[in-house]
RNA sequence: GGGCGAUUAGCUCAGUUGGCUAGAGCAGUUCGUUUACACCGAAAAGGUCAGGGGUUCGAGUCCCUUAUCGCCCACCA
């Protein structure tokens, strides 16, 4: 027996150099498993892509518990023979990882615009690699048997030439258009920031109330008077009484020196309680009116310019600030006798995180995806669609949900998928960052043209200034990843669709539909066929991990203190679909103890049996076949659960199992039948003890990958598989 | 305001087509252990499954309702 089984089992010891062995057996690629056949070239194939976290940092727990959860499955199918491929590959998240970076070089007092567009990438594209590196070393430190051959970057050469192709497509097929939208402009910084960096400070503030002008039938509230020569509209709730009479009406008049026209509109979200329960709408200076103007196709009237500048009305109004222009109008209000009450409020301002500016929402020329227009699919693979048939993206995502032909576990994610494409809008697809996809759109003059590169004639052609939406190069990941839009690719044909997508819920909205929209758009097929939804893990309390908590937990840590195997396992059982889990010490402290158990379990087997003890029997004892009967009945359940993503029952069952029945019950048993037991009962007993033992390790290998290897290697015999991983599911 | 979820042993949680004498880890109790394992074993203890009502031969599980907690989305003109 290896000595090393004398003392207790050491995970920091023993995971490395495992994990180091797949590696170089080079049997994470289904390719190798095919050539030294370990799988049937014809075998049917099981594939997934790891949602590629993001080059922002370092993984956090909730990545150790989808790392755990998919190699899992992994692990499982090419046990099963599968021709098994897990895709690795990191996302360049575009905001998140250039504002990351934006902050870094604040803290020595750089701006990316004295940087310039080049220099501020090179910047941006350093940290991503260094966060890349972090990133797969903690991957394989999980043990996730990815194939790093096939290794994927959403900002890489091979992706870009897939976004770039989906572009195109999209735009000859008219659907992608260009048109204005309000986006949060920072007057100062003059730039454009995310949702996400407004900051909302409460100030002091007035509301006005007061009438447009005297022929104007009743007085409107606001609390930024010099927007309204920007209004094109009058929004009321439609039940209310006081101003039903009035809807559909329009009005002219001159206000404040400009001329405004506006027509009186219904609307549910106004609140008839507000204020008067009536609100101008100022489409291009309000990101909720912009909303408002949207559902009642009303004009755009841009009166502030970038500079936070008025470019209309009258003297004192014009060309002065906002600030200022809004004293002199409630100024004019006074002077003609329309302003009614004058109230202070505190109001939520929105303010830039950065140069502390109030946010000025502008229009902006914006690219944008089609999601109701009609266009024809060449080619459909998806239930209830024919080929050549007329179709909106809207449609196609809606369809291959209803249609079952892919099914999102747990069921009540379902209803929250169709609920948001039902109300699904036009997808804006341009960032006003610099981090990302450029947008392959060329300008000269009035020309435009489209594609990865300026056309070759002469002339200045300029490329559009702006990034794609991170979730487009994302949306196509499945099959940007298997070699499209080369279509001859034998990965795409082997390989796709893929059959799990095992991802967050909390990107539902935002990645698994637009998978689901790129993939039935470009390949007329589904991207996956099942989408696993996992939950948060949270602290010991259920508390959600963050900095101000200071209860992030670093998985690297755990692992370093219990073993990547003890960690899987606290992850995994107890850990149903779409439930939040909470990372417990204690919990991954009594697997790190199971793991041990497994561990002595094997030294009183090898002390007590010898490999000759594998040959062929005469007859398994009585009690023996019982116990066989028992396995078996355990493996076809246990079987049957992963099937159904059950890994929560089934990694309980293996533990109960592995600790109170086979340790407590069979191995004491054992003792006693090796001391006293006839030839035949001895006999059959170590022979049964040795295999229960390597069934267990295969069984258990996808939860602990680790020890069931590393035991696996002193258990084997020579017509056993050389790799555990490599082995096949026992039969039931 | 809209949507979704949770409430089971002292603590953290399983229990997914209704069949449970309701389970696990940790903590606590009693006893044991010179060799597979103290990262141990044996035995017991602990719960009107949030409250109420209903469906059913049968409900932790399905329906209604109340309470408490949590999450997501929207909005404050």
């Amino acid at each position: 027996m290896n000595e090393k089984f004398l003392s207790p089992y050491n995970a920091q010891k023993t995971e490395d150099a495992i994990y180091k062995k797949w590696e170089e057996s080079g049997f994470f690629n289904p390719d190798e498993m095919i050539n030294a056949q370990l799988t049937q070239p014809d075998a049917e194939s099981f594939s997934i892509v790891l949602p590629p976290p993001n080059v922002t940092g370092t993984l956090h727990t909730g990545h150790a518990s989808m790392l755990a959860i998919e190699d899992i499955m992994v692990r499982y199918n090419r046990l099963l023979g599968k021709k098994t491929l897990w895709i690795p590959g990191t996302d360049h998240a575009a905001i998140a990882t250039q504002s990351k970076v934006e902050k870094l070089l604040q803290k020595e007092k750089i701006r990316k615009h004295d940087l310039g567009r080049e220099e501020f990438l090179k910047k941006v594209n350093e940290f991503a690699q260094n966060s890349h590196d972090t990133i797969i070393a903690q991957c394989k430190k999980m043990g996730a048997s990815l194939d790093w051959s096939r290794e994927a970057y959403t900002l890489d050469e091979q992706r870009e030439e897939a976004v770039y192709t989906a572009f195109k497509k999209m735009y000859d097929d008219n659907l992608i258009y260009r048109k204005e939208r309000i986006v949060n402009w920072d007057t100062k910084g003059q730039t454009t920031i995310s949702d996400d960096e407004v900051v909302r400070v409460d100030r002091p503030g007035k509301m006005y109330t007061f009438k447009y002008s005297h022929d104007f039938p009743f007085p409107i509230a606001t609390t930024r008077p010099e927007t309204k020569l920007g209004d094109t509209a009058v929004a009321v709730h439609p039940d209310d009484k006081r101003y039903q009479q009035y809807i559909g009406n329009e009005y002219s008049f001159n206000f404040a020196g400009a001329d405004v026209t506006v027509k009186i509109v219904a609307d549910e979200h106004v609140d008839p309680e507000f204020g008067v329960g009536a609100l101008g709408v100022t489409p291009a200076h309000s990101i909720a009116d912009w909303e408002i103007a949207e559902r009642h196709n009303l004009p755009l009237k841009q009166i502030i310019n970038e500079y936070g500048k008025m470019t209309i009305g009258m003297e004192g109004v014009k060309d002065t600030k906002v600030a200022q222009a809004r004293e002199s109008v409630v100024a004019w209000l006074e002077s003609e006798g329309l302003l009614i009450e004058t109230e202070d409020i505190i109001q939520s301002v929105g303010t830039a995180e950065r140069t502390g500016a109030v946010i000025e929402p502008l229009p902006k020329l914006q690219w944008w995806i089609d999601v109701n227009k009609k266009f024809t699919l060449p080619y459909s693979n998806i239930d209830g669609i024919t080929s050549g048939s007329q179709v909106t993206l809207k449609e196609l995502m809606l369809q291959v949900v209803e249609n079952e032909q892919i099914k999102i576990m747990p069921a009540q994610f379902e209803k929250q998928y169709l609920h948001w494409i039902n109300n699904l809008r036009d997808w804006n697809i341009s960032r006003q960052i610099w981090f990302g996809h450029r947008i392959p759109v060329w300008y000269k003059g009035e020309e435009i043209h489209v594609g990865a590169h300026a056309p070759d004639d002469s002339g200045e052609w300029v490329q559009d200034e702006d990034t794609l939406d991170t979730w487009f190069s994302s949306g196509l990941w499945t099959f940007s990843t298997l070699g499209w839009p080369n279509l001859d690719s034998k990965d795409l044909h082997t390989y796709h669709p893929t059959q799990v997508l095992e991802t967050g819920y909390d990107i539902l909205p935002f990645w698994v539909a637009r998978m689901i929209l790129m993939t039935t758009y470009l390949l007329g097929d589904i991207p996956f066929e099942t989408v696993y939804l996992h939950g948060l893990v949270r602290d010991a309390q259920g508390r959600k991990m963050s900095k101000s908590l200071g209860n992030i937990i670093n998985p690297v840590d755990l692992i370093e203190k219990y073993g990547t195997d003890a960690l899987r396992m606290a992850m995994i059982v107890g850990n149903g679909p779409g439930n939040d889990v909470n990372l417990d010490e204690n919990k991954i402290k009594a697997y790190s103890k199971f793991g041990n158990k497994l561990w002595n379990i094997t030294r009183f087997i090898l002390t007590e049996t010898h490999v000759s003890d594998d040959n062929d029997l005469i007859e398994f004892s009585p009690r023996d076949k019982e116990l066989l009967n028992e396995q078996q009945t355990l493996i076809s359940e246990i079987t049957k659960e992963m099937d159904e993503f059950k890994y929560y029952i089934v990694g309980e069952k293996l533990y109960h199992y592995i600790w109170h029945t086979f340790a407590d019950e069979i191995l004491e048993e054992s003792k006693n039948i090796f001391e006293n037991g006839n030839e035949i009962e001895v006999m059959s007993r170590k022979h049964f003890l040795r295999q229960t033992l390597k069934t267990m390790l295969i069984i258990l290998h996808p939860f602990m990958p680790f020890i069931t290897e590393e035991i696996w290697q002193d258990i084997k015999n020579d017509t056993d598989r050389d790799i555990l991983m490599t082995a096949l599911w026992p039969k039931y």
